[in-house]
DNA sequence: ACAAAAGTGTTCCTCTTACACCCATGA
DNA sequence: TCATGGGTGTAAGAGGAACACTTTTGT
């Protein structure tokens, strides 16, 4: 019954893209590995809190390093604290690894949606990091796999609740990467006509003028988010079919 | 750039609960106010985490502790980490208080709904806590405001995706009690003919037969909330008119 | 009698859903 | 000419929103 007064805290991000087929997410190779812990070597990007740094500013940090990029959008997910949720072996790993001593690492998740383009490919690649398709991975080293599979819990419930979608799409997108996407982050086929319907009517996105090139069937027009009628309207006007909105 | 290795880490609780006109939030005064520190001396019930103990584990500790009750609907909210969110004067105190010596306190929020009753309040008034009005609450120690304005707003988004209204409601309540809980945590009104229509058909709850008593008007039906039919159906019925449900 | 909340139907209109074909382009 | 996705309309049904009065009880 002693207070624990020795933790580290760490973060660790779960970085996704899309790249117009499906959900992508940035993974690393564990750097110094040691003897039984070279199986499953690949972790989500994270790092140790700093003194006078807050969380997010880690997570900010953990993007920077990883991607080269900043104003990241980033959201906090869970915290995961179980006491054993390191084991011996691991917790050699990472006192050796960072330089410290300590007994006890609780680690907050993050997930974050990034814009993937070439350029960004490159420079993770540089760095020895791969997108890799959610879908397909089957594990990764200590609890990553767990906070991999809350940060997209967690982004599957948050896209339908609000456009963050936009923040994985290019500045200028067509409406099929759109409906691609929530396909993808959501599992389910959506109709195509219902689907321009709903999302040209909602004022949304606003069409460029500008269309596709170089593709082998009718160029499709490319679109913006239109943040300016988003952040208006759909204030106070509450309406009472959240209740069979609600989901388990 | 050095990495924090001796943080203390504290949860802190905002537990919610309804009288049936209004909001309430469990406060209870610090102990052991040091000079310069009781002009605001109320607080959220909070712990330090122990050894051995997770963050949800030592969340339901307070919780206990501070209203005799486990089995308690508990939340995660935020992680609040500024390096300066504690200052010398409070960092003063807390190492004083609990017998520790540390340099940073990060703290995770929490927030819980409890049926509120006689016996409850009986049991928070002995502790010396008080169920006070959300609305009514201008200030409270440290962050705990920030706290609390962010459990609430999790909460105001939480009831309209899922259905925690029922965690602040007791076994059997009247359809009166959980409309004007709808209003008390969104602030909208709601017509009433609507709201029986939609709660009804939707098959969420059912009615038991018995009725209010020594009412001054026509005694209500109680229902109860049928998890069962919430369990099953609303999978996989993805809606596209998520869209225009986007808040922002 | 009065105050307070319970309980009840209908109409209008918007939104969701299901569904099939021709078009433009590059290979 | 073929493959690929772009782009278009309509009808039927479900669900949301607005709206007012009678009933029951205790004081």
């Amino acid at each position: 019954m002693t207070i624990e007064t020795s933790s580290a805290i760490s973060v660790d991000c779960a970085v996704f893209g899309f790249d117009g087929k499906s959900l992508k997410v940035l993974l690393i190779k564990r750097r110094y590995p040691i003897d039984d812990l070279s199986a499953d070597d690949l972790k989500l990007p994270g790092a140790m809190i700093l003194e006078n740094e807050t969380l997010p500013e880690a997570a900010e940090r953990v993007l920077e390093e990883s991607t080269g990029l900043s104003n990241i959008y980033l959201k906090q997910t869970s915290i995961f604290s179980a006491p054993d949720r390191v084991n011996e072996k691991e917790m050699e790993w990472i006192c050796k690894f960072h330089g410290i001593n300590t007994r006890r690492v609780v680690t907050v998740g993050y997930y974050a949606l990034v814009k993937l383009n070439q350029g960004i490919v490159n420079y993770t690649h540089r760095k020895g990091a791969r997108w890799v398709e959610v879908d397909s991975i089957r594990s990764l080293i200590m609890d990553h796999m767990e906070i991999l599979a809350d940060a997209l819990s967690n982004l599957q419930k948050e896209i339908t609740h609000t456009p963050v979608a936009f923040e994985l799409l290019p500045k200028k997108f067509t409406i099929f990467q759109l409906q691609s996407l929530f396909e993808a982050i959501s599992g389910v086929k959506i109709d195509n006509r219902n689907f321009r319907k709903k999302i040209l009517t909602s004022g949304l996105i606003a069409p460029s003028g500008e269309y596709e090139k170089n593709v082998s069937h009718k160029p499709a027009q490319f679109y913006t988010f239109n943040k300016s009628v988003y952040h208006k309207a759909m204030k106070d006007k509450f309406k009472l079919n959240f209740i069979n909105n609600w989901t388990y």
